[in-house]
RNA sequence: GGACAGGUGGCCGAGUGGUUGAAGGCACCGGUCUCGAAAACCGGCAUACCGGUGAACCCGGUAUCGAGAGUUCGAAUCUCUCCCUGUCCGCCA
């Protein structure tokens, strides 16, 4: 969300940010809209609260006089005229503020200045580790799951519907101990709080992070209440300080957790509908920071820098692409996504995606910190990274580590914790 | 799920219709005192929005006592709905 303080005052600024988007056609109605309802908003609050200072004094006077024993018939007429106005335009303020706010929430964040302009086409690597391999003879990971008898497809989709998956016997222990590798370096190494967190969560906390409004329909609700299944743990881990000020000394805060994520994916129909590669339930292990405005830019690169370690330690060959601004998330103004090569379906496989939000999320989700020199209490900046998401893992693992004789080598840092050193 | 009891400023806590944005205390900041510190004493100490030509400061106004709605000339205070917390009971992994 925008500060409507910058929407009026930097229109221009704002304007150009959505060109970079590609999205000015359709939003400059949204802004203009925005502008004039500001206008008339500020209008209304004046009118009103003159309204209610002239009905305080009256209705002060009226004390006065009931406690002297005169009666105020007057005055008390004066003020009911005065209540009914007030009345009439609090409701017009409701009413403008309320669709103000929509549109302000409809707005997508502003691109930092090294994120180029235009849509997916100007996506550019920014450096690159480990070298694809050459795929003609290798197996898709879902023939190798099935074939190893790690992946049910069919079972997953019996029971929960296509898109649902089941691992068996060593794929289901794979799961496992990508949960404990990614948490055990982000602990250990990366310095990262251990959070177990609700996979349940309330709309405010939705809206906190930007899922909602705009994408209610990705999302799985819950019959009967007003809660959520999360999309990503990155919602309850950033609105763990929902509402909450900070002191500048527990900067930067970082928190890791592992969780399932559900997503409905209401719009990719009939994309990536074979094997893992784009499923309604998966899970992950989050990364979340919290930090100060003027340090968000080198955080990201730090916090990318911890996600792509789990990648070499998996031994599998990525590349770190920055998007276009067009291509950049709703709530992002500054993303990385790491894709790894899978050889047997021939496609860079977006594994996390980091992002710095700036105060975009902080703003919505009410997140500030106290300056240590004793300011007024500021927006943090929020950032994350998944790290990693582990069904595309999984298949990259499946595919780039197949051998010759169609077993598959697991690497050495999850081989301790998998308890085998081939899959077979 | 049922029955009670509660939700007031950073924290504790007073306040049941009218100069209450809110007593008192703690914490915090400044000062006096002291060689210095502590104690004591004095003073300060919420946020947001609107306006005063932009910014800083300042000034005026409005709102905020869990959230929303209502009663009233006037609501922290009365009524209703919801949320949350505590205690007891029931149920349950």
């Amino acid at each position: 969300m925008h500060d409507l303080r910058m929407v009026r005052e930097h229109i221009d600024a704002l304007r150009a940010a959505m060109r970079r988007r590609g999205a000015l056609d359709a939003l400059s109605p949204t802004i203009e809209r925005a502008i004039a309802l500001d206008k008339s908003r500020r209008e209304t609050i004046q009118a009103v609260e003159e309204r209610k200072a002239a009905r305080n004094a009256v209705t002060q006077q009226v004390g006065q006089k009931k406690r002297g024993g005169e009666s105020a018939d007057d005055l008390q007429q004066q003020s009911r005229a005065l209540g009914d106005e007030i009345a009439r335009l609090d409701r017009e303020l409701a009413e403008t503020e309320g669709e103000l706010s929509a549109l302000l929430l409809e707005l997508p964040n502003i691109t930092l200045d090294q994120v180029p302009a235009g849509g997916e086409e100007n996506n550019s690597a920014v450096r690159s580790w480990g070298t694809p391999r050459e795929g003609a003879r290798v197996q898709p990971h879902w023939e190798v799951g099935a074939r190893l008898g790690i992946i049910d497809f069919e079972r997953g989709a019996k029971i929960s519907g296509s898109g649902f998956i089941v691992f068996r016997g060593l794929g289901a222990r794979i799961v496992r101990s990508l949960m404990n590798l990614m948490l055990d370096v982000h602990t250990g190494q990366h310095g990262y709080e251990e959070t177990w967190v609700p996979v349940v969560v309330n709309r405010a906390s939705m809206i906190g992070t930007a899922q909602l409004p705009k994408f209610e329909d990705d999302m799985y609700a819950l019959k009967g209440e007003d809660a959520f299944l999360i999309p990503t743990a990155e919602v309850p881990l950033t609105n763990l300080y929902r509402d909450e000020v900070l002191p500048e000394s527990q900067l930067p805060k970082s928190f890791t957790a592992y969780s399932p994520c559900f997503r409905r994916e209401a719009g990719a129909a009939g994309k990536d509908t074979r094997g893992l590669l784009r499923v309604h339930e998966f899970d992950k292990v989050e990364l979340v920071r919290l930090v100060t405005p003027e340090t968000s830019g080198e955080q990201l690169e730090i916090l990318t820098g911890h996600a792509e370690k789990i990648l070499k330690l998996l031994e599998l060959p990525y590349r770190v692409v920055r998007l276009a601004a067009g291509d950049t998330g709703f709530a992002s103004a500054h993303t990385y996504d790491l894709e790894t090569f899978a050889p047997g379906v021939g496609k860079w496989l977006e594994v996390s995606s980091c992002s710095n939000f700036s105060d975009f999320q902080a703003r919505r989700a009410n997140i500030r910190y106290k300056p240590t020199d004793g300011g007024k209490p500021r927006f943090v900046h929020t950032l994350n990274g998944s790290g990693l998401a582990f069904p595309r893992v999984i298949a990259s693992i499946l595919e780039h580590h197949q051998q010759e004789d169609g077993s598959v080598r697991v690497p050495a840092a999850l081989s301790t914790y998998l308890g085998a050193e081939r899959l077979v």
